[in-house]
DNA sequence: CGGCATCCCTTATGATACTG
DNA sequence: CAGTATCATAAGGGATGCCG
């Protein structure tokens, strides 16, 4: 407790952690939180604003997120069907928390660009 | 520019934010790190600490990381041979970084439980 | 000591077609 | 509109054995 670097405070942190970074590893995840950030969307307003993802990743991505309460689905049950997605409060704290990842990423552009040609020298 | 809520400023920081969540996503990255924060440590070391992981995929992360500037990788000359991992200063950032996800599961652990036995149910 | 090679299973992702 | 079903490929991950 007194390691100010410790990350896991126990066994089922440390596996929720896990849980989280993959799910937020999928490949469309963050941007599909992120076209939620603003406003409520539909499935097919998310499939077009998300082109070319394909209709199976989408839903997989979105059952994933809402499997983790960071997105919730709201059915309206009218003909035809209206289903929006949103994000909860917690997925929105965890895109503010992404988006200091974002930040370094783009300070350390150079230096991931730099370390990838030096593993591909080899 | 003007939107506070924005992840992405480009399309290379896009595939890079994703290519760097899906490696600390994978499954050893992150307490690989984490073995990593007080000291540099030795293969077999890690190996021990982080038991039961197996060679193949301690290697595999090794690599992956080293290939993103996030960990180095030094040979010492002797026999027999010695080589240090050590983290890097960006890979320190980020674990820092990700310390701030870890704080956000822990508030959350009871949400993320709660919606996963939803999901569960249907 | 610090790996790499091989086999094998599971999961992630994609393409396409069909449906309440 | 908002999905599900099916098929196919690739990547992640584990077990085991060999090597400089």
């Amino acid at each position: 407790m007194a390691e100010s670097a410790e990350i896991v405070e126990s066994e089922e942190s440390c596996a929720a952690l896990r849980s989280i970074l993959s799910r937020v590893g999928e490949k469309w995840a963050p941007v599909v939180m992120t076209e939620l950030v603003t406003e409520p969307r539909r499935f097919n307003e998310l499939r077009r604003r998300l082109a070319p993802i394909t209709q199976r990743m989408l839903t997989a991505t979105l059952r994933g997120l809402e499997s983790d309460g960071l997105i919730t689905r709201t059915v309206h049950p009218t003909v035809p069907p209206q289903v929006e997605y949103g994000l909860t409060d917690a997925g929105r704290e965890l895109l503010a928390i992404l988006s200091g990842v974002a930040r370094w990423t783009d300070r350390h552009l150079d230096a991931i660009h730099t370390a990838r040609q030096a593993s591909r020298g080899r």
